[in-house]
DNA sequence: GTCTATAGGACGATAGAC
DNA sequence: GTCTATCGTCCTATAGAC
């Protein structure tokens, strides 16, 4: 992909975290990505080109920094990393809030829009598949089609959470409580015998 | 309220649940509804008048079939209650296709729009509450905060497993077993301490 | 590949009659 | 209260020069 294509998609991801994906128009983004607007026509077809690409960007960097728990502080154990992974999502850091704002905004409007639902599935499952690997790692007694529903359970609440938090029903510091105590309830529902093979 | 006004949104929670609230259109509202645009400017002033009324209606209707568990199905124990009144938000009937759907458009846009936050907020809180209530029921040795904290999780879990099987990421059923196995998790977490004063 | 300029349509909102 | 007709704006998309 070329520089400028680049530029825009990221540009666009700012604008859809600003704005909504509903709310991002044409000229707005050209504005933030600083080029014309017939630039963006030439490079993406249309307005739901410009969304397609945006939303694969979106889907592969988080992809990115869930699959990547810990290049920085190796050796903690899965139960941290597992916490790690998850917590890193509800962050007011910018390129998080971004994200996780972004993210939200591709759910809701695959609501309406069936185009978006084969890539938003496909990414939820390979996140969910990340999230069991964990639960493996971290309760390798349990079997693989109940780390399958946790993981299910844990990131579908975070995203409840975070939309939550984006929303203003819930401050950052609860959502994350929240979530790290829901943590603990599905490894004691796991080591209580709900993972194993019956 | 005048009957056409309540006719009007009527007509607006089945356009927002078709096309979103950021997809709806005064004119597809109108001919929805069987009316001239312009009456519906008459009764709501503009397009945030109707958006705020709506929301409201959706609220009001969603508390209405949450605070009124049993009345066809008296005398259940508090844990089957429990589960019907989050379960029931999990069904395929268009009432509560609709209202799902419009309740996770109204949450959605809340990201976007500070002006529905306020009410969002309110009765998410009063929704969470109503679930609180019910695991006191449940588990009356357990601390009124660590339901709140249940029902806020419960509550959330419930919109991210509402809004992944609207966007077609989760079947029906699976999102149901999923909430199902939450609520015996939260309860056994409250049953091993996590509930008592400490 | 990138721009300026603008066509063409959709949409929110209003005017004014009844 | 309700309608028909329409204005003005905003927005997607394209034409055409460089």
């Amino acid at each position: 992909m070329s520089d400028r294509r680049t530029e825009i998609v990221r540009a666009a991801t700012r604008v859809i975290a600003r704005r909504g994906v509903r709310g991002l128009r044409v000229g707005e983004l050209a504005a933030e990505a600083g080029v014309s607007t017939s630039l963006i026509y030439y490079h993406f077809t249309d307005r739901a080109g410009i969304l397609r690409e945006t939303l694969e960007f979106i889907g592969e960097r988080a992809d990115r920094y869930t699959a990547e728990p810990d290049r920085e502080n190796p050796g903690n154990d899965p139960r941290t990393e597992l916490e790690q992974a998850l917590l890193l999502e509800l962050q007011d850091a910018a390129e998080v809030r971004e994200n996780s704002t972004a993210w939200g905004e591709l759910r809701a409007s695959a609501v309406f829009e069936s185009s978006l639902r084969d890539d938003l599935a496909r990414a939820t499952h390979s996140w969910v598949h990340e999230i069991a690997g964990l639960l493996g790692r971290t309760h390798p007694a349990g079997t693989a089609p109940a780390h399958a529903a946790s993981a299910e359970r844990l990131t579908a609440l975070l995203e409840g959470l975070s939309v939550r938090w984006l929303s203003g029903s819930l401050s950052l510091d609860q959502a994350r409580r929240l979530l790290g105590e829901a943590i603990d309830a599905e490894l004691a529902y796991a080591r209580a015998g709900h993972g194993r093979s019956d």
